[in-house]
RNA sequence: GCCCUCGUAGCUCAAUGGAUAGAGUGCUGGUCUUCGGAACCAGCGAUUCCCGUUCGAAUCGGGACGAGGGUACCA
């Protein structure tokens, strides 16, 4: 159980305790929120609850605070957990854990090593986590690197809570599809959309020899499978992401999906016709308007595809989670609906990635992929590395806006967090490896200095933030950890000399910093970030 | 037009309706007999504007202004 949980259950205790006294009157209390307090001057835990219940308890928000810390006080966790639990205007109650409790936490990161944090995931427990999912029709651009690292470190997260997960990747490559066609068309010289110098050369590729094959889907097939292969390569080894199924549309379509899709859609009488095509009821699902399946020309659309995709992925997992870009995001209310239909609208998670924009000399520089002007991912990459590429795209929330721009490559690749860290770690290395002496649980007594208690805060955070990033999917909450723990350190550093005369500190204190680098190198794994022993 | 995002220090970003709105970077000034100075400390500096709801609003509601995206029998 997470410390948060056990303060909330004794909050609880005291409020029921008082309405049993008839010294609050009786109403059902409801969830009771514990967060951590925001800073140290306000505890470790702070609960707002005496002013959510103010009214219903017809009491002043700051007695009612009152009467529960009092109540709290009398309890047998004061002495083992709680050294101050304390009433502040306007009614807030902040609660500061016991000394000996942060070091029974410590100890438990030194025993655990690097399973601290993992979780115990709930029963149904298969997850799918499908991100990038490029179009084969070019390169990855820059605006495919947020929901590439956001899916791989959400996948990592998901993980350590305990869920089952596959990464999965979806590719468009139908030969009906409208766009494989106008990659036909490109080689045939017809069309100029997705021309870009990238796919010119792997035109030549495929034309030498000279191809026979004259149906525009086939050669656009073919041209897609070339891209995708370079983009896979691309993916796994340069971007080092790691995909348990590479699902190709394609391959759904031969397997005769669509025409399951439909008949079942049918029985359900989800269908109907209309100008010669089919529909899809979708309005009766929350979709502001209804879907065609099956275009008057007997084409099928991406939709249907999707649901055909989506039906899949329902069959093999209890939870999926998309991850796309902002320009789908009209997309969500019909895959909503598709959802819905199938009876599992809370199994489905849609998230958005807004678009980079893209800036040049303080102008917006727009990226077309139909006109080919886009912003390779690789470029970037090597400009500035993997590791620093990764952590400029997970510090910022999804849902943020972000300009790029091009002149900032530089700037990203020397003011960076990464290498704050990473000293953090390289630190610490070095410090151990100066000492043979072991290190010895009993001697976690004597840390007592206040950087080395704020540094112990800062670790036994890390359980409840895998847990809230794994619900609330806020990867960006991992990052500004890291920089906080290394902050902590670096700080406890300047303030405590580790490698002492004093045998018992030294003990102590190489202790603490074991503890430190396990959580670290924790946190960096999920981010995909080395952590070095050197730098 | 309508719909969805978003608007926070000079810049790039944080902040489940909470307390004195945080970081990084930049700028100013300090710390040095380095367990690795790629460090530490201090200072300057912000919620686009106007109403409203609330004990309390960057956050919720309405409006104005601004940015991006969507509005296809494209994907």
């Amino acid at each position: 159980m997470f410390i948060k949980n056990k303060i909330q259950q004794i909050v609880k205790k005291a409020i029921l305790e008082t309405q049993r006294q008839g010294v609050l009157p009786k109403f059902e209390v409801g969830e009771i929120l514990v967060v951590r307090s925001e800073k140290e001057m306000f505890g470790d835990y702070t609960t707002n609850v005496a002013m959510r219940i103010s009214k219903l308890a017809k009491l002043a928000p700051q007695k009612v605070a009152e009467v529960i810390v009092n109540r709290i006080l009398s309890f047998s966790e004061m002495k083992d957990m709680l050294c101050r639990v304390e009433v502040k205007t306007p009614g807030f109650i902040n609660i500061t854990l016991e000394r000996s409790f942060l070091l029974k936490e410590l100890e438990k990161i030194l025993r655990e090593k690097e399973k601290y944090g993992a979780l115990m995931g709930p029963k149904r427990n298969r997850v799918q986590v499908e991100f990038i999912s490029a179009n084969p029709t070019g390169k990855l651009h820059i605006g495919h690197g947020r929901g590439a690292f956001f899916g791989d470190v959400l996948a990592n997260v998901l993980k350590k809570a305990g869920y089952k997960v596959r990464r999965e990747y979806y590719i468009n490559d139908s030969k009906e599809s409208g766009q494989i066609k106008a990659l036909g068309e490109l080689v045939q010289g017809k069309e100029n959309s997705y021309k870009t110098k990238f796919v010119a050369r792997i035109i030549e590729e495929i034309q030498n020899p000279k191809s026979k094959i004259q149906n525009s889907g086939e050669l656009g097939y073919l041209l897609a499978q070339k891209i995708q292969t370079y983009n896979r390569q691309f993916i796994e080894q340069k971007l080092k992401i790691h995909f348990d199924v590479w699902f190709s549309e394609e391959n759904l379509r031969q397997l005769g999906g669509v025409q399951k899709t439909i008949n079942w859609l049918e029985t359900f009488g989800f269908l109907y016709k209309k100008d010669g095509a089919l529909w899809f009821k979708t309005i009766q699902f929350g979709d502001d308007k209804d879907r065609v399946l099956i275009r008057k020309n007997g084409e099928a659309t991406y939709f249907l595809s999707d649901i055909v995709y989506h039906r899949d992925k329902f069959e093999r997992f209890d939870k999926i989670i998309d991850i796309w870009g902002a320009d789908h995001h009209g997309y969500i209310n019909r895959m909503k609906a598709v959802a819905a239909a199938m009876g599992r609208k809370e199994d489905l998670d849609i998230l958005i990635a807004q678009l980079v924009r893209l800036v040049k000399n303080g102008k917006e520089f727009k990226m077309s992929k139909r006109k080919g002007q886009v912003v390779d991912l690789e470029w970037l990459i090597d400009e500035v590395g993997l590791e620093v590429a990764r952590f400029f795209y997970l510090m910022k929330s999804l849902d943020c806006h972000m300009d790029f721009d091009l002149d900032r490559a530089k700037d990203i690749s020397e003011k960076n967090p990464v290498f704050y860290i990473q000293y953090a770690y390289a630190r610490i290395c070095s410090i151990l490896k100066k000492t043979s002496t072991s290190y010895k649980l009993q001697a976690i007594s004597y840390l007592e200095h206040p950087a080395e208690l704020s540094l112990i805060r800062e670790l036994i955070k890390f359980p409840e933030l895998i847990e809230e990033i794994s619900k609330n999917y806020s990867v960006h909450h991992l990052p500004a950890y890291a920089i906080s723990l290394a902050d902590k350190f670096h700080n406890f550093y300047e303030k405590c000399r580790v490698l002492s005369d004093d045998k018992k500190l030294t003990l102590a204190r190489l202790s603490l910093i074991l503890a430190v680098k396990i959580v670290l190198k924790n946190v960096l794994n999920i981010l995909g970030v080395r952590a070095k022993e050197k730098m």
